[in-house]
DNA sequence: TACATTTGCTTAACGCTGTTAAATAATTTA
DNA sequence: TAAATTATTTAACAGCGTTAAGCAAATGTA
């Protein structure tokens, strides 16, 4: 019976297959050049067949978000781990996802996009909630001597990633502005909200 | 020759019906909603006939987005002159920058979104150019005392920006965090900025 | 080995999209 | 009234996501 689990081993590697074709035509050619029939040409095979491995389009769309999650949730972990200090760690795990929206940006953009993800995105997906709560920790042990209450710590932490993903979004689609300009904002929120937080 | 008039005067009015019924398909329905053959169905003409007017459906959507831009400047103008004190006119603005992206939701989307807006929208649209300036204005007011340079201003510009705009994603995606919490991040971080400002 | 069954995959099709060219209807001009 | 121009529609193309039907190859069974 280990030719079953040749099969199986095979059909893994199609579904693999599917998603990496897919994240390498929107690298090369952009989120608008993504159809399904040029998934199944990539992999040398029909638009049908894809549909036995996801149910639709944004199915696909879906996993590569979980993808993206994954990564960035790896990325801030290990950031986070480089520091014992708090502030530190806020600091490191923002420029963390920082540097995951521009090396990884066709992922930010299906994970953060206006578009396809609906509203309830943690609901359906927990990976999609990791970040936060790695961030809230960091926001948690910062404010401790001001025991602060969950609306507190929740309004800090959008307030580090409005200015962070909006930086993002704004260098996404104005990439003009200076590295320099975009440095300086990054880092002087970043601590400027860090001091606001420690008072 | 009036008759010629009457029927410019008609062409025109066809055109703004054209602009007219696309915001309204997309406010009831969504901009995936949004078609050529949606849009002459609601001005009772066949989809070819638009293209008499626009050359594309992406020529529509620019139009849209300079309506968009128009509103925004109006806005944000008539926000800041209720104002005297350039922290005053800042925070004004920017709160009036917040209320048109709710208000007029499907503009923001459309002047914003990751999606079709290229790189150079400011150059090829000089009206896209109009809310910094009037903001720029307020900074170096602000900032005088300290004899800022361009690209401080362009800093504390995009600081402002980078909040208000991730924000604002933010609550068109996650339709879910409180308006409290929301609230609460929007006035405190404008005052932050401006009181990182004045040192 | 021969037949039946399941599996893998493709072709064909539906209804939709933006867009263009040709055909037709309405209006204006001569 | 006939010709020319304009307004509008119908038909079509290529592409999209998706589904159903058909075929071909591999597998299970006798």
């Amino acid at each position: 019976m280990a030719s079953k689990d040749r099969i199986l081993r095979l059909k893994e590697e199609t579904r693999t297959n599917i998603l990496d074709a897919a994240l390498r035509i929107v690298k090369e050619e952009g989120w608008p050049a993504l159809s399904m029939r040029k998934i199944a040409d990539a992999i040398e095979y029909t638009a049908p067949i894809i549909y036995e491995y996801f149910a639709n389009k944004d199915a696909i769309l879906m996993e590569l978000t979980r993808g993206g999650f994954l990564i960035l949730t790896r990325d801030m972990k290990a950031a986070k781990e480089e520091h014992k200090l708090p502030e530190k760690q806020l600091e490191a795990m923002w420029l963390a996802y920082w540097s995951f929206a521009f090396a990884e940006k066709e992922l930010y953009q299906v994970m953060f996009g206006v578009d396809a993800n609906c509203c309830e995105l943690c609901e359906i997906m927990p990976e999609a909630e990791e970040p936060s709560l790695l961030v809230n920790e960091a926001i948690i042990q910062l404010m401790a001597p001001h025991q602060p209450t969950e609306d507190e710590v929740c309004t800090k932490y959008y307030t580090f990633w409005s200015v962070v993903h909006g930086l993002i979004s704004i260098n996404m689609v104005r990439r003009n502005i200076s590295d320099d300009i975009t440095n300086e904002v990054l880092k002087t929120a970043i601590s400027g909200i860090i001091r606001s937080i420690k008072g």
